[in-house]
DNA sequence: GTATCATATATGCAAAATACATATACATGT
DNA sequence: ACATGTATATGTATTTTGCATATATGATAC
């Protein structure tokens, strides 16, 4: 639970704004772990990744389906059409072996990542809630 | 320290790529909160970034300049131009009450941001170290 | 004295990433 | 026939970032 500050509300902070529930440059990784955990289409893929965490902001099926792409360009995934079931036909995902590699390089950089929000978050608490 | 991973050296991955050390969106707040110390200028600023813990990349100017400039705009800095001391003049800027409660936003916000990545992690961990 | 380097700010433009809108199509229920 | 939910896809605008470059001051070296 994140804590709330007070000082925030007195202003409209609209224009120089930063993004929240936006998930910056951190759907592919989702995308790679959720297949590392089973195959998966865009439409399902994209449920999951809403329900992952981002209240704020659905995910954009373009996103979604253009990483995915990208990543089946780079031979991360490979799709197979799978016309079985009701509806409208599905484009199945697979995680190749070269994805999995990705997916543990994405690791390192996301706990890296963290720990820079850590340090920072460290900082400014130091700073103003007294250390 | 973080964990590397061994799998991601065994394939090139020079395409899908994942930024590492730099610091999507990132600069805006480090600059208030460098701010929120003491008052600074451009130069000197970038500088606190670099030594803040961006490994790979060192920050881009044109990036510092003109978020100060912008955050000017917004009023959520002040700049005052200072001939004293030697070589060119700085612009020194000063943080207003606005930048600060857009500091703490911002706050907020990497605090989430922070959770999710966690959250990330702790998945990846019990998927692939075992749970 | 002039060449070079560190300091200092700034702009232009290309590339990358994201956001928003829209198009297509299948199937089910009413 | 029409609306709704499922499913994939593309077009384009906007935002963000990255890289190059321009300008100017002063200190130091030669």
């Amino acid at each position: 639970m994140p804590g709330g500050s007070s000082a925030a509300k007195k202003y409209k902070l609209d224009k120089p704004e930063c993004p929240g529930g936006k998930m910056t440059r951190f759907v592919e990784p989702c995308l790679l772990f959720f297949l590392s955990q089973q195959s998966s289409y865009g439409y399902e893929l994209m449920d999951k990744l809403d329900r992952f965490g981002f209240q704020k902001s659905k995910p954009d099926p373009a996103m979604v389906y253009r990483t995915l792409r990208s990543l089946e360009k780079e031979k991360c995934v490979i799709s197979k059409w799978d016309t079985k079931g009701a509806g409208p036909a599905k484009r199945n995902y697979e995680l190749t072996p070269k994805g999995l590699a990705l997916l543990h390089v994405w690791v390192d950089r996301i706990e890296l990542r963290k720990q820079v929000l850590e340090k920072f978050l460290r900082l400014y608490k130091d700073r103003f809630k007294g250390g």
